[in-house]
DNA sequence: GTTGTTGCAAACAATTTGCATATTC
DNA sequence: GAATATGCAAATTGTTTGCAACAAC
């Protein structure tokens, strides 16, 4: 169904910057907001040509840079090399702890922080607009193997 | 003066790993130790070139690792693109709050988080080896400039 | 003298961009 | 029909790597 409401938010979004809702740009938010993997851009390509809708990576790029500007989707720059994106849609906020050795994501909320950095944001007279917080280490399971 | 502590400690760990005390590693790690500021590969690059100091772009990012596996630097990803490094020798440990528009960074302790930290590692069963935290807004300066 | 290191240039990987063609409004 | 998007291939950027010459041990 097309008529998700984060679909007509797109919708008004892109009309009211003068671009156009593209069939695209449509697929590539679908393939985000119904996963809730963290994605890199060659994921969504591939997932959407598996479905046989094609878009080239270079759109993938171009409509990331739109939906994260536009708070679709959140970027992560998780360990190094390729970015990641996550749907930010529905969902609350929260943050990563990653696992240097698998690689596995576990997203934590922990209010209190949210709260302390707030304050620091305060603190030094910043308006805070986003923040990375990342936990990594080496998981339960990995840790045993290592034995 | 080439007695400084950390030099010591560098040579050491340089012998213990079967790997040599070049001019090249001690001044790129003394181009480090004596700034207190977060520094990409090419800064360092630049400022070694005007004391005199040649080494290649390669070298230094080759040192960077092994500067970063021995804990003497910290490798920070703030933004996108090039890697920043910080030094990690004396001074304690503090994370990042950023201005997006003017770039400048200031560097923030926040002892209650780290806690907070420490508890969400263990309730995921990890064993915890670094964090990322870094906050982005606009500092009190460039607020007052948007009007 | 052996082994690890450097510098250089070439290789790489992720991302961006220019431009002709296609699509939306 | 005018204006924006797309796909492609080429360009760019940060970083890594192979290898011959060089330096540390």
């Amino acid at each position: 169904m097309n008529t998700e409401p984060y679909l007509e938010d797109f919708k008004r979004i892109l009309k009211k910057e003068n671009l156009r809702y593209t069939s695209q740009r449509v697929e590539i938010l679908k393939e985000i907001a119904s996963s809730n993997h963290h994605l890199e851009c060659e994921d969504i390509y591939f997932s959407l040509r598996e479905k046989g809708v094609d878009a080239s990576l270079a759109t993938i790029y171009r409509t990331m840079d739109l939906l994260v500007k536009h708070q679709f989707v959140r970027k992560l720059n998780i360990g190094e090399g390729r970015a990641r994106y996550e749907n930010k849609i529905d969902g609350e906020h929260h943050d990563h702890l990653i696992c240097t050795e698998c690689g596995n994501i576990i997203e934590f909320v922990e209010n209190d922080i949210e709260v302390l950095q707030e304050e620091i944001g305060k603190k030094y007279g910043f308006k805070l607009t986003k923040h990375i917080h990342q936990l990594y280490g080496i998981c339960e399971d990995c840790q045993n193997e290592t034995d």
